[in-house]
DNA sequence: AAGACGGGGGT
DNA sequence: ACCCCAGTCTT
């Protein structure tokens, strides 16, 4: 049996029982590939079933308010995916007659649909022969024909696009794409792959080399960025609080915080910030006292955020102030919310 | 070509 | 501490 027929008998003996596998609905199926990017099946799972419990089709997310969407995606993280799956929910009801494109090339046209997800769409719903190329992909392959040019490089790209294009079984790419991930994620994994069992360890050529231990090759790591949070939690009459949208570039855009002053460094004299924060909660009088002496660092892939969370008290009326009660309405990143959990009010 | 973009899980 | 995860977009 040749590579692409052992990864598909091995896939229908072996795979998961997930939801997404029991449609060929674009619709549920971009949903959840949109989830799956960067993301754990255990983690996406319960975001997929959320969502299509709140929007059964392309027309319900569609006029759906944006932070409803953001709400529902809190915690998933990479939001601009939950932001460009609103758009894009938009865009098909508007341009599409609400019917997804089938083609991998109109696919990509799609805002946030790239090369993986317009391949994974267009073989798993209407069965184009357009392979996926993923993280489970790249190691399988790397692995199987010894392979050490670097994953995230662009020879390495268009060298695995080629290769995924020569194994892709043409008469069932739809099984093959998503044989090959399951492959990768549940036999081929990173870390201990289970060799010894392997359906193909006669025929692998990192293991023949023993090489598996050392494939994929990636270049690189991203270097972590220091920053400093503190968060200014307003508590005004015991009732009402102040939240703030993040916006333009940056991380959480589109999320609501507690007024922040970031420092370059910990604040050592929190009074020596006393006109900042004025300015930032829009007050005259209040007391402030830190709700954690010690910075909590809130680690992201590529920044470390040491944060420090401040009890601003007050008598005075807030501006623009939102009731506590109604505080859990709002999408935040995990970070806020863990705190708002833990506070309590 | 290199960065930015989250959060969680595994070793 | 480091790597990885059903990647995409921006610079």
């Amino acid at each position: 049996m040749n590579f692409s027929k052992e990864i598909i008998h091995w896939y229908l003996q072996n795979k998961r029982d997930l939801p997404w596998r029991k449609t060929k609905d674009p619709y549920r199926i971009w949903l959840s590939e949109i989830m799956l990017q960067q993301t754990r099946v255990a983690q996406g799972l319960p975001y997929y079933e959320k969502f299509t419990a709140a929007f059964p089709t392309v027309y319900d997310l569609a006029k759906a308010e944006e932070s409803q969407v953001l709400k529902l995606w809190q915690g998933l993280g990479y939001y601009s995916r939950a932001r460009n799956l609103h758009y894009t929910a938009k865009d098909i009801v508007e341009n599409y007659n609400g019917k997804f494109p089938s083609t991998y090339k109109e696919l990509l046209q799609l805002k946030g649909v790239g090369d993986y997800t317009a391949s994974a769409i267009a073989s798993i719903c209407f069965d184009e022969v357009a392979p996926v190329v993923d993280g489970n992909v790249y190691r399988v392959l790397a692995r199987y024909f010894d392979i050490d040019t670097p994953i995230n490089s662009t020879e390495g790209i268009k060298k695995f696009k080629e290769l995924a294009f020569e194994v892709i079984a043409e008469d069932d790419p739809a099984n093959f794409n998503q044989a090959i991930m399951e492959f990768g994620a549940v036999q081929c994994k990173p870390q201990n792959p289970y060799c010894i069992v392997c359906p193909l360890n006669n025929s692998c050529e990192g293991l023949k080399n023993q090489r598996v231990g050392m494939l994929p090759v990636k270049l690189k790591k991203t270097k972590i960025k220091h920053r400093w949070f503190n968060y200014l939690v307003v508590i005004a009459k015991e009732t009402e609080t102040l939240l703030e949208e993040r916006t333009g570039k940056g991380i959480w855009q589109g999320l609501y915080q507690f007024p922040l002053l970031e420092t370059k460094k910990a604040i050592t004299d929190i009074h020596s910030h006393q006109e900042e924060i004025k300015a930032l909660v829009q007050l005259r009088n209040f007391s402030i006292t830190p709700y954690n002496t010690e910075a909590k660092i809130h680690k992201l892939s590529h920044q470390h955020l040491h944060t420090t969370f401040w009890i601003v008290e007050t008598t005075e009326n807030l501006k623009n102030g939102i009731l506590l009660q109604e505080i859990r309405k709002y999408p935040v990143p995990i970070l806020i919310g863990n705190f708002i959990e833990e506070f309590n009010f």
